[in-house]
DNA sequence: CTGGGGATGGGGCCC
DNA sequence: GGGGCCCCATCCCCA
Protein backbone atom coordinates (compact mmCIF):
# COMPACT_ATOMS: atom_id res chain seq x y z
CA UNK A 1 0.00 0.00 0.00
CA UNK A 2 3.06 2.29 0.01
CA UNK A 3 3.00 5.02 -2.06
CA UNK A 4 5.82 4.89 -4.04
CA UNK A 5 6.39 8.54 -4.92
CA UNK A 6 5.08 10.41 -1.50
CA UNK A 7 8.09 11.32 -0.19
CA UNK A 8 9.58 12.74 -3.28
CA UNK A 9 6.69 14.62 -4.16
CA UNK A 10 6.47 15.90 -0.88
CA UNK A 11 10.06 17.08 -1.03
CA UNK A 12 9.60 18.54 -4.08
CA UNK A 13 6.37 20.64 -2.87
CA UNK A 14 8.22 21.21 0.20
CA UNK A 15 11.28 22.53 -2.25
CA UNK A 16 9.15 24.31 -4.11
CA UNK A 17 7.59 26.57 -1.40
CA UNK A 18 10.94 27.70 -0.46
CA UNK A 19 11.76 28.58 -3.43
CA UNK A 20 8.68 30.81 -3.34
CA UNK A 21 9.07 31.84 0.56
CA UNK A 22 5.75 30.22 1.44
CA UNK A 23 5.48 28.95 4.97
CA UNK A 24 9.02 29.81 5.34
CA UNK A 25 9.10 30.24 9.04
CA UNK A 26 13.11 30.39 9.32
CA UNK A 27 15.38 32.87 7.95
CA UNK A 28 19.11 31.44 7.89
CA UNK A 29 22.01 34.74 7.57
CA UNK A 30 25.03 33.29 6.43
CA UNK A 31 27.44 36.55 6.00
CA UNK A 32 25.29 38.57 4.16
CA UNK A 33 22.92 36.19 2.48
CA UNK A 34 19.90 35.46 3.54
CA UNK A 35 18.13 32.06 3.34
CA UNK A 36 14.54 31.48 3.79
CA UNK A 37 13.86 28.16 4.67
CA UNK A 38 11.44 25.58 6.46
CA UNK A 39 11.81 25.32 9.92
CA UNK A 40 10.64 21.02 10.17
CA UNK A 41 12.58 20.42 7.33
CA UNK A 42 16.20 22.14 9.13
CA UNK A 43 14.98 20.19 12.03
CA UNK A 44 14.58 17.10 10.42
CA UNK A 45 17.90 17.09 8.83
CA UNK A 46 20.21 18.29 11.55
CA UNK A 47 20.23 18.26 15.47
CA UNK A 48 22.09 21.43 15.19
CA UNK A 49 19.37 22.91 13.32
CA UNK A 50 16.80 21.47 15.53
CA UNK A 51 18.11 22.76 18.70
CA UNK A 52 18.33 26.70 16.77
CA UNK A 53 15.01 26.38 15.00
CA UNK A 54 13.09 25.68 18.44
CA UNK A 55 13.85 28.98 19.85
CA UNK A 56 14.23 31.65 16.91
CA UNK A 57 13.30 32.75 13.09
CA UNK A 58 16.67 33.81 12.80
CA UNK A 59 20.10 32.08 12.59
CA UNK A 60 23.03 33.13 11.83
CA UNK A 61 25.66 30.87 11.01
CA UNK A 62 29.74 31.05 11.51
CA UNK A 63 30.55 32.51 8.41
CA UNK A 64 34.12 30.54 8.97
CA UNK A 65 32.62 27.16 8.78
CA UNK A 66 29.96 28.14 6.00
CA UNK A 67 29.88 30.75 2.95
CA UNK A 68 26.48 31.28 1.07
CA UNK A 69 27.52 29.43 -2.37
CA UNK A 70 28.24 26.79 0.08
CA UNK A 71 25.04 27.28 1.97
CA UNK A 72 23.13 27.28 -0.98
CA UNK A 73 24.49 23.66 -1.82
CA UNK A 74 23.64 22.23 1.26
CA UNK A 75 19.90 24.04 1.73
CA UNK A 76 19.70 22.41 -1.52
CA UNK A 77 20.80 19.10 -0.54
CA UNK A 78 18.79 19.04 2.19
CA UNK A 79 15.59 19.34 0.27
CA UNK A 80 16.39 17.67 -2.53
CA UNK A 81 18.65 14.79 -1.57
CA UNK A 82 20.88 15.79 -4.33
CA UNK A 83 24.10 17.69 -4.48
CA UNK A 84 24.09 19.99 -7.08
CA UNK A 85 27.09 20.14 -9.74
CA UNK A 86 29.30 23.18 -9.33
CA UNK A 87 32.46 23.96 -11.38
CA UNK A 88 34.75 24.39 -8.42
CA UNK A 89 37.26 21.94 -8.54
CA UNK A 90 36.15 18.70 -6.62
CA UNK A 91 37.69 18.24 -3.99
CA UNK A 92 37.61 21.90 -2.51
CA UNK A 93 34.42 21.99 -2.96
CA UNK A 94 33.57 18.80 -1.26
CA UNK A 95 36.10 19.85 1.57
CA UNK A 96 33.71 22.91 1.52
CA UNK A 97 30.61 21.20 2.31
CA UNK A 98 32.60 18.76 4.00
CA UNK A 99 33.13 21.29 6.86
CA UNK A 100 29.81 23.08 6.48
CA UNK A 101 27.99 19.39 6.74
CA UNK A 102 30.32 18.62 9.85
CA UNK A 103 29.56 22.18 11.36
CA UNK A 104 25.69 21.66 10.81
CA UNK A 105 25.59 18.16 11.79
CA UNK A 106 24.19 16.99 8.82
CA UNK A 107 26.31 13.83 8.74
CA UNK A 108 24.72 12.67 6.00
CA UNK A 109 26.22 15.26 3.58
CA UNK A 110 29.00 14.67 5.55
CA UNK A 111 29.17 10.96 4.31
CA UNK A 112 28.40 11.90 1.02
CA UNK A 113 31.14 14.63 0.76
CA UNK A 114 33.75 12.03 2.25
CA UNK A 115 32.54 9.65 -0.26
CA UNK A 116 33.40 11.92 -2.65
CA UNK A 117 36.86 12.83 -1.23
CA UNK A 118 37.87 9.72 -1.41
CA UNK A 119 37.12 8.97 -4.83
CA UNK A 120 39.32 12.22 -5.62
CA UNK A 121 42.01 10.20 -3.68
CA UNK A 122 42.65 12.19 -1.22
CA UNK A 123 41.80 12.18 2.51
CA UNK A 124 39.95 15.22 3.93
CA UNK A 125 43.31 17.05 5.34
CA UNK A 126 41.16 18.97 8.27
CA UNK A 127 42.02 21.74 6.17
CA UNK A 128 38.67 23.98 5.13
CA UNK A 129 38.13 23.81 1.49
CA UNK A 130 35.91 27.06 2.35
CA UNK A 131 39.26 28.91 1.94
CA UNK A 132 38.59 28.32 -1.75
CA UNK A 133 35.30 29.59 -1.90
CA UNK A 134 35.20 31.71 1.27
CA UNK A 135 35.41 35.42 0.40
CA UNK A 136 37.89 36.09 3.26
CA UNK A 137 40.68 33.56 2.04
CA UNK A 138 41.26 32.56 5.84
CA UNK A 139 43.79 30.55 5.08
CA UNK A 140 44.88 30.41 8.57
CA UNK A 141 41.30 28.87 9.93
CA UNK A 142 41.16 25.25 10.28
CA UNK A 143 37.67 23.66 11.04
CA UNK A 144 36.23 23.83 14.21
CA UNK A 145 34.94 20.07 14.90
CA UNK A 146 30.96 19.95 14.58
CA UNK A 147 31.56 18.51 17.84
CA UNK A 148 29.89 20.16 20.48
CA UNK A 149 32.86 19.78 22.81
CA UNK A 150 35.10 20.69 21.33
CA UNK A 151 33.94 23.44 19.09
CA UNK A 152 32.34 25.12 22.34
CA UNK A 153 35.01 26.64 23.38
CA UNK A 154 36.26 30.54 22.42
CA UNK A 155 35.07 29.71 19.17
CA UNK A 156 34.95 32.16 15.96
CA UNK A 157 35.33 35.85 17.72
CA UNK A 158 36.98 36.41 14.38
CA UNK A 159 36.49 40.33 15.63
CA UNK A 160 39.26 40.06 17.38
CA UNK A 161 40.81 37.33 15.72
CA UNK A 162 41.04 35.43 19.04
CA UNK A 163 40.88 32.00 17.38
CA UNK A 164 44.12 31.17 18.33
CA UNK A 165 42.85 30.25 21.17
CA UNK A 166 40.29 28.28 20.11
CA UNK A 167 41.70 24.85 18.51
CA UNK A 168 45.50 24.96 18.46
CA UNK A 169 45.78 25.46 14.15
CA UNK A 170 46.73 21.74 13.08
CA UNK A 171 44.90 20.40 15.82
CA UNK A 172 41.09 19.97 14.34
CA UNK A 173 41.97 16.66 13.29
CA UNK A 174 40.25 14.44 10.93
CA UNK A 175 39.29 12.49 14.05
CA UNK A 176 38.09 15.64 15.62
CA UNK A 177 35.72 16.79 12.53
CA UNK A 178 34.31 13.67 12.11
CA UNK A 179 33.67 12.80 15.45
CA UNK A 180 30.25 13.53 15.11
CA UNK A 181 29.55 11.48 12.21
CA UNK A 182 30.62 8.67 13.78
CA UNK A 183 29.32 9.18 16.87
CA UNK A 184 26.40 9.13 15.37
CA UNK A 185 26.53 6.98 12.67
CA UNK A 186 23.17 5.66 12.68
CA UNK A 187 22.05 9.56 11.39
CA UNK A 188 23.95 8.73 8.16
CA UNK A 189 21.22 6.69 6.86
CA UNK A 190 18.29 9.32 7.73
CA UNK A 191 18.29 12.47 7.49
CA UNK A 192 15.13 11.75 10.06
CA UNK A 193 17.18 10.02 12.59
CA UNK A 194 19.09 12.54 14.38
CA UNK A 195 17.29 12.40 17.24
CA UNK A 196 19.82 10.25 18.90
CA UNK A 197 22.19 12.98 18.95
CA UNK A 198 20.38 14.53 22.34
CA UNK A 199 22.36 12.63 24.48
CA UNK A 200 25.45 13.70 22.70
CA UNK A 201 25.03 17.43 23.01
CA UNK A 202 23.67 17.38 25.90
CA UNK A 203 26.44 14.84 27.27
CA UNK A 204 28.71 17.22 25.83
CA UNK A 205 27.97 19.73 28.11
CA UNK A 206 25.67 21.05 24.97
CA UNK A 207 23.31 22.98 26.63
CA UNK A 208 25.84 25.53 26.14
CA UNK A 209 25.36 24.68 23.05
CA UNK A 210 21.78 25.92 23.07
CA UNK A 211 23.12 28.44 24.98
CA UNK A 212 21.69 30.87 23.45
CA UNK A 213 22.27 34.54 24.54
CA UNK A 214 18.53 35.32 25.06
CA UNK A 215 18.28 38.60 26.64
CA UNK A 216 16.16 40.86 28.39
CA UNK A 217 13.74 41.25 25.32
CA UNK A 218 13.28 37.37 25.04
CA UNK A 219 9.91 36.72 25.52
CA UNK A 220 9.19 34.26 28.76
CA UNK A 221 9.05 31.19 26.72
CA UNK A 222 12.11 31.44 25.10
CA UNK A 223 14.31 32.19 28.28
CA UNK A 224 13.80 28.89 30.07
CA UNK A 225 16.00 27.03 27.76
CA UNK A 226 19.63 27.11 28.96
CA UNK A 227 20.32 30.08 28.24
CA UNK A 228 21.00 31.00 31.94
CA UNK A 229 24.02 28.53 31.66
CA UNK A 230 25.81 30.22 29.10
CA UNK A 231 28.63 32.22 30.18
CA UNK A 232 27.68 35.93 29.20
CA UNK A 233 30.30 36.52 26.01
CA UNK A 234 29.60 33.15 24.40
CA UNK A 235 26.55 34.53 22.63
CA UNK A 236 28.87 36.81 21.06
CA UNK A 237 30.84 34.59 18.74
CA UNK A 238 29.61 33.69 15.50
CA UNK A 239 29.19 30.02 16.72
CA UNK A 240 26.70 27.42 16.10
CA UNK A 241 25.60 27.88 20.27
CA UNK A 242 25.35 31.93 19.38
CA UNK A 243 24.08 31.38 16.17
CA UNK A 244 20.85 29.91 17.74
CA UNK A 245 20.12 33.24 18.57
CA UNK A 246 17.12 31.92 20.83
CA UNK A 247 14.98 35.32 19.87
CA UNK A 248 15.52 38.20 17.99
CA UNK A 249 17.47 39.90 20.53
CA UNK A 250 20.44 37.48 20.68
CA UNK A 251 20.23 37.04 16.91
CA UNK A 252 20.68 40.66 16.99
CA UNK A 253 23.78 40.19 19.34
CA UNK A 254 25.51 38.04 16.75
CA UNK A 255 24.59 39.86 14.14
CA UNK A 256 26.14 43.06 15.60
CA UNK A 257 29.00 40.85 16.47
CA UNK A 258 28.74 39.83 12.91
CA UNK A 259 28.74 43.30 11.67
CA UNK A 260 31.36 44.12 13.78
CA UNK A 261 33.44 40.99 13.08
CA UNK A 262 33.08 42.73 9.19
CA UNK A 263 33.60 46.21 9.92
CA UNK A 264 37.05 44.78 11.18
CA UNK A 265 37.80 42.80 8.13
CA UNK A 266 37.99 46.29 6.55
CA UNK A 267 40.79 45.69 4.09
CA UNK A 268 38.37 43.00 2.63
CA UNK A 269 37.38 44.20 -0.56
CA UNK A 270 33.89 42.33 -0.15
CA UNK A 271 33.09 44.56 2.84
CA UNK A 272 31.11 47.98 1.68
CA UNK A 273 33.67 50.66 2.86
CA UNK A 274 32.16 53.86 2.75
CA UNK A 275 35.00 56.26 2.20
CA UNK A 276 35.92 59.25 4.61
CA UNK A 277 34.63 61.42 1.52
CA UNK A 278 31.33 60.21 2.44
CA UNK A 279 31.37 60.51 5.49
CA UNK A 280 32.79 63.84 5.81
CA UNK A 281 30.75 64.97 2.58
CA UNK A 282 27.63 67.03 4.92
CA UNK A 283 24.56 67.61 3.06
CA UNK A 284 21.11 67.92 4.35
CA UNK A 285 18.72 65.32 4.43
CA UNK A 286 20.51 63.39 2.12
CA UNK A 287 18.85 60.12 3.38
CA UNK A 288 15.05 60.98 2.85
CA UNK A 289 15.97 58.93 -0.60
CA UNK A 290 15.16 56.10 1.42
CA UNK A 291 12.22 57.60 3.38
CA UNK A 292 9.83 55.93 0.70
CA UNK A 293 10.64 52.30 2.22
CA UNK A 294 9.73 52.93 5.45
CA UNK A 295 6.65 51.64 5.96
CA UNK A 296 8.03 47.47 6.05
CA UNK A 297 5.27 45.05 6.67
CA UNK A 298 6.55 42.45 9.24
CA UNK A 299 7.05 39.52 7.23
CA UNK A 300 4.31 36.85 6.57
CA UNK A 301 1.56 39.33 9.32
CA UNK A 302 0.30 41.59 6.82
CA UNK A 303 -0.40 42.10 3.56
CA UNK A 304 1.63 44.05 1.33
CA UNK A 305 0.74 47.79 0.88
CA UNK A 306 0.66 46.84 -2.54
CA UNK A 307 3.24 50.08 -3.36
CA UNK A 308 6.02 48.05 -4.39
CA UNK A 309 10.03 47.95 -3.47
CA UNK A 310 8.95 47.39 0.22
CA UNK A 311 9.34 44.68 0.26
CA UNK A 312 12.58 44.27 2.73
CA UNK A 313 10.69 41.83 4.79
CA UNK A 314 10.82 39.66 2.02
CA UNK A 315 13.14 37.18 2.31
CA UNK A 316 13.63 34.47 -1.04
CA UNK A 317 16.04 32.37 -0.63
CA UNK A 318 19.49 33.21 -1.35
CA UNK A 319 19.21 36.41 -0.85
CA UNK A 320 22.09 38.74 -0.79
CA UNK A 321 22.07 42.42 0.21
CA UNK A 322 22.59 44.99 -2.56
CA UNK A 323 25.69 46.32 -1.25
CA UNK A 324 27.28 42.86 -1.47
CA UNK A 325 26.11 42.60 -5.08
CA UNK A 326 28.14 45.22 -5.63
CA UNK A 327 31.46 44.35 -3.66
CA UNK A 328 31.40 41.38 -5.25
CA UNK A 329 31.88 42.39 -8.82
CA UNK A 330 34.97 43.95 -7.53
CA UNK A 331 36.30 41.00 -5.61
CA UNK A 332 37.26 38.19 -8.07
CA UNK A 333 37.77 36.12 -4.60
CA UNK A 334 34.78 36.54 -3.54
CA UNK A 335 32.82 34.01 -2.90
CA UNK A 336 29.94 35.11 -5.22
CA UNK A 337 32.25 35.46 -7.76
CA UNK A 338 33.92 32.19 -7.12
CA UNK A 339 30.62 30.41 -7.39
CA UNK A 340 29.80 28.02 -9.92
CA UNK A 341 27.33 28.61 -11.78
CA UNK A 342 25.14 25.72 -11.12
CA UNK A 343 21.76 25.51 -12.28
CA UNK A 344 19.33 25.92 -8.71
CA UNK A 345 16.04 23.88 -9.30
CA UNK A 346 14.34 25.88 -6.54
CA UNK A 347 15.06 29.05 -8.77
CA UNK A 348 14.40 27.33 -11.89
CA UNK A 349 10.95 26.12 -10.88
CA UNK A 350 10.31 29.29 -8.52
CA UNK A 351 11.81 31.37 -11.67
CA UNK A 352 8.46 30.13 -13.69
CA UNK A 353 6.28 31.53 -10.76
CA UNK A 354 7.67 34.33 -9.88
CA UNK A 355 8.38 35.96 -13.57
CA UNK A 356 5.99 38.46 -13.74
CA UNK A 357 7.77 41.16 -12.18
CA UNK A 358 10.96 41.90 -10.38
CA UNK A 359 9.57 42.76 -7.08
CA UNK A 360 6.65 44.44 -6.49
CA UNK A 361 4.16 41.63 -6.08
CA UNK A 362 2.32 39.07 -4.50
CA UNK A 363 2.63 35.13 -5.20
CA UNK A 364 -0.15 33.29 -5.56
CA UNK A 365 -0.10 32.39 -1.76
CA UNK A 366 -0.01 35.98 -0.92
CA UNK A 367 3.04 35.97 0.21
CA UNK A 368 5.62 37.82 -1.03
CA UNK A 369 7.06 37.65 -4.63
CA UNK A 370 10.53 35.96 -4.09
CA UNK A 371 11.70 37.53 -6.97
CA UNK A 372 12.79 41.04 -4.56
CA UNK A 373 16.06 40.05 -3.80
CA UNK A 374 18.14 37.59 -6.36
CA UNK A 375 21.00 36.44 -5.16
CA UNK A 376 22.70 36.02 -8.48
CA UNK A 377 25.90 34.23 -9.12
CA UNK A 378 28.40 35.17 -11.00
CA UNK A 379 28.40 33.37 -14.24
CA UNK A 380 24.42 32.28 -13.20
CA UNK A 381 22.29 33.11 -15.77
CA UNK A 382 19.07 34.19 -15.47
CA UNK A 383 16.25 31.58 -15.77
CA UNK A 384 12.69 33.84 -15.79
CA UNK A 385 12.92 35.96 -13.22
CA UNK A 386 11.91 39.09 -15.43
CA UNK A 387 14.21 42.10 -15.99
CA UNK A 388 15.23 43.12 -12.77
CA UNK A 389 17.09 40.42 -10.88
CA UNK A 390 19.49 42.61 -8.64
CA UNK A 391 17.48 44.40 -6.19
CA UNK A 392 18.52 46.88 -3.64
CA UNK A 393 17.33 46.03 -0.51
CA UNK A 394 17.66 49.36 1.08
CA UNK A 395 15.18 50.78 -0.73
CA UNK A 396 14.24 47.67 -2.87
CA UNK A 397 14.21 48.72 -6.23
CA UNK A 398 15.17 46.40 -8.92
CA UNK A 399 17.50 46.28 -11.64
CA UNK A 400 18.39 44.41 -14.41
CA UNK A 401 21.99 43.78 -13.76
CA UNK A 402 24.60 44.09 -11.57
CA UNK A 403 26.16 47.31 -12.97
CA UNK A 404 23.00 48.71 -13.43
CA UNK A 405 22.53 47.88 -9.40
CA UNK A 406 26.14 48.47 -8.43
CA UNK A 407 25.84 52.17 -9.58
CA UNK A 408 22.96 52.37 -8.24
CA UNK A 409 24.12 50.81 -4.81
CA UNK A 410 26.65 54.05 -5.31
CA UNK A 411 24.57 56.25 -5.13
CA UNK A 412 23.17 55.22 -2.34
CA UNK A 413 26.00 55.19 0.21
CA UNK A 414 26.68 58.44 -1.17
CA UNK A 415 22.91 59.96 -0.20
CA UNK A 416 23.29 57.59 2.83
CA UNK A 417 25.97 58.80 4.06
CA UNK A 418 26.33 62.44 4.02
CA UNK A 419 26.36 63.59 7.26
CA UNK A 420 23.78 65.59 8.55
CA UNK A 421 25.92 67.92 10.45
CA UNK A 422 24.26 71.05 9.32
CA UNK A 423 21.19 69.91 10.68
CA UNK A 424 22.10 68.99 13.77
CA UNK A 425 24.05 71.76 14.31
CA UNK A 426 21.56 73.83 13.63
CA UNK A 427 19.36 71.36 15.78
CA UNK A 428 21.74 71.33 18.66
CA UNK A 429 21.76 75.28 18.60
CA UNK A 430 17.70 75.70 18.73
CA UNK A 431 18.58 73.42 21.84
CA UNK A 432 20.59 75.18 23.15
CA UNK A 433 19.20 78.42 23.23
CA UNK A 434 15.67 76.82 24.62
CA UNK A 435 17.97 75.07 26.87
CA UNK A 436 20.10 78.16 28.23
CA UNK A 437 18.35 78.34 31.41
CA UNK A 438 18.54 74.84 32.27
CA UNK A 439 22.35 74.56 31.48
CA UNK A 440 22.25 76.98 33.88
CA UNK A 441 20.40 75.62 36.51
CA UNK A 442 22.43 72.79 35.88
CA UNK A 443 26.05 74.07 35.53
CA UNK A 444 27.11 72.62 38.82
CA UNK A 445 25.33 69.17 38.05
CA UNK A 446 26.79 68.93 34.54
CA UNK A 447 30.20 69.94 35.00
CA UNK A 448 31.41 68.07 31.40
CA UNK A 449 31.09 70.63 29.24
CA UNK A 450 31.06 69.92 24.92
CA UNK A 451 34.06 72.25 23.75
CA UNK A 452 32.46 72.85 20.48
CA UNK A 453 28.60 73.70 21.35
CA UNK A 454 28.81 74.42 24.83
CA UNK A 455 26.20 71.54 26.15
CA UNK A 456 27.30 70.37 29.31
CA UNK A 457 26.95 66.86 30.73
CA UNK A 458 26.81 64.76 34.10
CA UNK A 459 29.97 62.39 33.54
CA UNK A 460 32.56 62.39 30.83
CA UNK A 461 31.04 59.37 29.12
CA UNK A 462 27.93 60.83 27.94
CA UNK A 463 30.19 64.22 27.13
CA UNK A 464 32.36 61.39 24.75
CA UNK A 465 29.17 60.22 23.59
CA UNK A 466 27.92 63.68 22.44
CA UNK A 467 31.08 64.65 20.97
CA UNK A 468 30.63 61.82 18.45
CA UNK A 469 27.78 63.35 17.31
CA UNK A 470 30.54 66.73 16.40
CA UNK A 471 32.27 64.13 14.28
CA UNK A 472 32.48 63.96 10.78
CA UNK A 473 33.36 60.47 10.48
CA UNK A 474 31.00 58.00 12.26
CA UNK A 475 32.70 54.72 13.82
CA UNK A 476 29.81 52.52 13.15
CA UNK A 477 28.58 51.57 9.50
CA UNK A 478 25.71 49.24 8.46
CA UNK A 479 27.61 46.53 6.76
CA UNK A 480 24.18 45.88 4.87
CA UNK A 481 23.63 49.28 3.83
CA UNK A 482 26.62 51.22 4.85
CA UNK A 483 25.06 54.47 6.56
CA UNK A 484 27.28 55.24 8.76
CA UNK A 485 26.03 55.73 13.03
CA UNK A 486 27.76 57.82 15.77
CA UNK A 487 26.72 55.23 18.16
CA UNK A 488 26.95 51.12 18.25
CA UNK A 489 23.47 51.06 19.72
CA UNK A 490 21.99 53.04 16.91
CA UNK A 491 23.45 50.95 14.17
CA UNK A 492 22.19 47.54 16.05
CA UNK A 493 18.66 49.32 15.83
CA UNK A 494 19.05 49.79 12.59
CA UNK A 495 20.12 46.68 11.90
CA UNK A 496 17.18 45.81 13.07
CA UNK A 497 14.98 46.89 10.35
CA UNK A 498 16.96 45.55 7.92
CA UNK A 499 16.69 41.98 9.11
CA UNK A 500 13.09 42.54 10.07
CA UNK A 501 13.70 41.99 13.98
CA UNK A 502 10.84 42.83 16.03
CA UNK A 503 11.05 41.34 18.94
CA UNK A 504 8.07 43.34 21.05
CA UNK A 505 4.89 42.20 20.47
CA UNK A 506 1.49 43.12 21.35
CA UNK A 507 -0.15 40.73 23.39
CA UNK A 508 -3.71 42.64 22.36
CA UNK A 509 -2.80 42.06 18.29
CA UNK A 510 0.00 40.53 17.95
CA UNK A 511 2.11 43.40 16.04
CA UNK A 512 5.57 43.36 16.14
CA UNK A 513 7.95 46.23 16.87
CA UNK A 514 11.24 46.81 16.88
CA UNK A 515 11.60 48.83 20.02
CA UNK A 516 9.86 48.93 23.39
CA UNK A 517 8.96 52.13 23.33
CA UNK A 518 6.99 51.95 20.07
CA UNK A 519 5.41 48.85 21.74
CA UNK A 520 4.36 51.13 24.37
CA UNK A 521 2.93 53.67 22.49
CA UNK A 522 1.22 51.32 20.47
CA UNK A 523 -0.48 49.80 23.70
CA UNK A 524 -2.46 52.79 24.20
CA UNK A 525 -4.15 52.06 20.74
CA UNK A 526 -5.35 49.41 22.48
CA UNK A 527 -6.39 51.21 25.57
CA UNK A 528 -7.59 54.27 24.39
CA UNK A 529 -5.38 56.63 26.52
CA UNK A 530 -4.69 59.79 25.10
CA UNK A 531 -2.05 61.24 27.17
CA UNK A 532 -1.20 64.42 25.11
CA UNK A 533 -3.70 67.24 25.26
CA UNK A 534 -3.59 70.73 23.39
CA UNK A 535 -3.38 73.62 25.33
CA UNK A 536 -5.20 75.26 22.72
CA UNK A 537 -7.57 73.41 21.41
CA UNK A 538 -7.72 70.47 24.39
CA UNK A 539 -7.50 67.76 21.10
CA UNK A 540 -5.65 64.46 22.89
CA UNK A 541 -3.22 62.69 21.21
CA UNK A 542 -2.15 59.10 22.43
CA UNK A 543 1.13 60.02 20.69
CA UNK A 544 3.13 62.95 21.75
CA UNK A 545 4.61 63.62 18.40
CA UNK A 546 1.08 63.71 16.79
CA UNK A 547 0.59 66.21 19.51
CA UNK A 548 3.97 67.97 18.43
CA UNK A 549 2.79 67.53 14.79
CA UNK A 550 -0.69 69.01 15.65
CA UNK A 551 1.01 71.82 17.20
CA UNK A 552 2.46 72.61 14.43
CA UNK A 553 -0.34 72.88 12.60
CA UNK A 554 -1.77 75.51 15.29
CA UNK A 555 1.45 77.74 14.73
CA UNK A 556 2.07 77.12 10.99
CA UNK A 557 1.65 80.47 9.06
CA UNK A 558 -1.37 78.88 7.43
C1' DC B 1 -8.43 66.71 -3.93
C1' DT B 2 -6.92 68.23 0.41
C1' DG B 3 -5.94 68.65 5.13
C1' DG B 4 -5.99 66.68 9.69
C1' DG B 5 -5.41 62.93 12.66
C1' DG B 6 -3.90 58.16 13.77
C1' DA B 7 -0.35 55.13 13.51
C1' DT B 8 4.12 53.67 12.40
C1' DG B 9 9.28 53.51 10.93
C1' DG B 10 13.77 55.23 11.49
C1' DG B 11 17.61 58.17 13.29
C1' DG B 12 19.74 61.17 16.97
C1' DC B 13 20.94 61.51 21.37
C1' DC B 14 20.93 61.47 26.42
C1' DC B 15 20.66 58.73 30.56
C1' DG C 1 24.55 48.28 25.59
C1' DG C 2 20.00 49.22 26.23
C1' DG C 3 16.10 52.18 27.41
C1' DG C 4 13.73 56.11 26.66
C1' DC C 5 12.39 60.08 24.40
C1' DC C 6 12.94 63.43 20.90
C1' DC C 7 12.54 64.46 16.10
C1' DC C 8 11.31 63.87 11.09
C1' DA C 9 8.99 61.44 7.64
C1' DT C 10 5.55 58.64 5.85
C1' DC C 11 1.34 56.05 5.05
C1' DC C 12 -3.43 55.45 5.63
C1' DC C 13 -8.00 56.81 6.61
C1' DC C 14 -11.57 59.94 6.72
C1' DA C 15 -14.19 64.13 6.67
Amino acid sequence: MDQPHHAKQLLLQLNQQRAKGFLCDVIIVVENALFRAHKNILAASSMYFKSLVLHDNLINLDTDMVNPTIFRQILDFIYTGKLLSTEQPGEQNFNALLTAASYLQLHELATLCRKKLKRYGKAFSGRLGIHGLGRHGRSHRLAAPPVPSARYPGYSERTKGSHAKELPKGKASDEEVFQSSSNQENCHTSLHSSSSNTENINGNGCDQELGLDLSKKSPPLFTAHAQDDLPPNESQHGSPQSASAANSASFEDSMTNHVSGLMDGAAEPMELEPTEENHVAPENGQHKAHRHSSRKRDWGSKKDSGQGGEEHDSLPNGVIVGPLAKTSEHDPGGPYNSAPPYQCKEELENGKDNSEDSGQSENEEGGPASSNYIYRQEGYESVAFGDNLYVCIPCGRGFPSSEELNAHVETHTEEELYIKDEDSYCKEEAEDLSATPNQAFNAESRPFKCAICEKSYKDPATLRQHEKTHWLTRPFPCNICGKMFTQRGTMTRHMRSHLGLKPFACDECGMRFTRQYRLTEHMRVHSGEKPYECQLCGGKFTQQRNLISHLRMHTSPT
